[in-house]
Formats: structure tokens, C-alpha cells, sequence
DNA sequence: GCCAACGTTGGC
DNA sequence: GCCAACGTTGGC
């Protein structure tokens, strides 16, 4: 199947492309939409590419890329009873949440922020500037990816 | 199944 | 902190 390429966002203060690169590698935990579980639990391939968003930042934009590597499992942080993300559905046989391991691959030198993303005519149509679209883990044209990495790869 | 109320996301 | 644009919940 060929490789396919997503964003996913995160808030740097909570997680950051710098923790990423620190980690080598993390658990994308914390996802409570089933859309955006989806994604991950039925769509994700190991060796898909994935733009690194920092949301709620300032500025928010693509902040590096990283790669899926491993497949969905069921998400450790529903289980944690004091834990943010407890879920009082889910047992350990019928987990309610799952979430991807994704790794790093580079950060950008610099943000590519919203308003380069809006303001550049070749990602007009990327689903990040659609409007309502709050999606925390969304597909991405090929296009795209390639575009924004461009993006990023320039500066610096 | 409908839909009002409520909660969340995330840019500004 | 505000609020648009969602998604979820729960009464009926």
C-alpha cells in the first residue's frame, strides 16, 4: 500500500517537536475523537509521514516531521483511573481508545506558521484551512507534505 | 431519532 | 478571555 501522509497536532507546551526529538519516539496518547481514532486505528501504516503541528502556540504552524512507527494499540492513558484521560468505558478486553507510536524524524528550523500555510496559493485547499476543521489527527495530500517540508527545509 | 444544552478545540 | 464551529450527551 503506498505510504500515506497525516498532521497531527499537539499543544508544545504539553508535547513538543523538541520532546520528539529528545524521546526518539512516544505513544500519540490523549486522542478522545473517534474521527481522529480512526484515523490512526484503520488508516495508519508504519512508515507514513506525519507534519508536526504545535496548536495553541504562538505561532501556531508545522513545526517538523515525524514518522508512524508502530501500528494502533490500545491507548495506556484511558486506563489511568486519576489520570486526564481516564475512560470508565473501556476494559483491558474492549479498549475504547487506541493511538499510534510515531518517531522522529527533524524538526523544522523554524515554525511554518498558520499565516505562511494561509498565505501560500498551493495549499489553499490542505484540510488544516478548512473551515471548522479541528480534527487533531487529519490526512494530507502528498502535495502537501512535500509543500510544507519545502517550506520548512528553507530556512535556517 | 431529534435536538437543546453543554463541552472542547484552537485561532485570535 | 472570547467565541465560532464543531462533537457529545441525555431527555423525550
Amino acid at each position: 500500500m503506498a505510504k500515506r501522509y497525516w498532521l497531527m497536532k499537539s499543544e508544545p507546551e504539553v508535547y513538543s517537536i523538541e520532546d520528539l526529538a529528545r524521546d526518539k519516539h512516544t505513544l500519540w496518547e490523549g486522542v478522545r475523537n473517534y474521527q481522529a481514532r480512526n484515523f490512526m486505528m484503520n488508516d495508519m501504516a508504519i512508515g507514513d509521514e506525519v507534519i508536526f503541528y504545535h496548536s495553541n502556540a504562538e505561532p501556531p504552524g508545522a513545526a517538523g516531521v515525524a514518522r508512524v512507527s508502530g501500528k494502533a494499540v490500545p491507548d495506556p492513558s484511558q486506563f489511568i483511573k486519576k489520570g486526564e484521560y481516564f475512560e470508565k468505558r473501556a476494559t483491558a478486553a474492549k479498549p475504547v481508545w487506541f493511538c499510534v507510536e510515531v518517531e522522529f524524524s527533524k524538526a523544522f528550523t523554524k515554525i511554518v506558521s498558520l499565516e505562511e500555510i494561509k498565505s501560500e496559493k498551493s495549499l489553499t485547499e490542505i484540510a488544516l484551512l478548512q473551515k471548522g476543521q479541528r480534527l487533531s489527527v487529519q490526512p494530507v495530500e502528498a502535495k502537501h507534505f512535500t509543500k510544507l517540508v519545502a517550506m520548512g527545509a528553507h530556512r535556517g
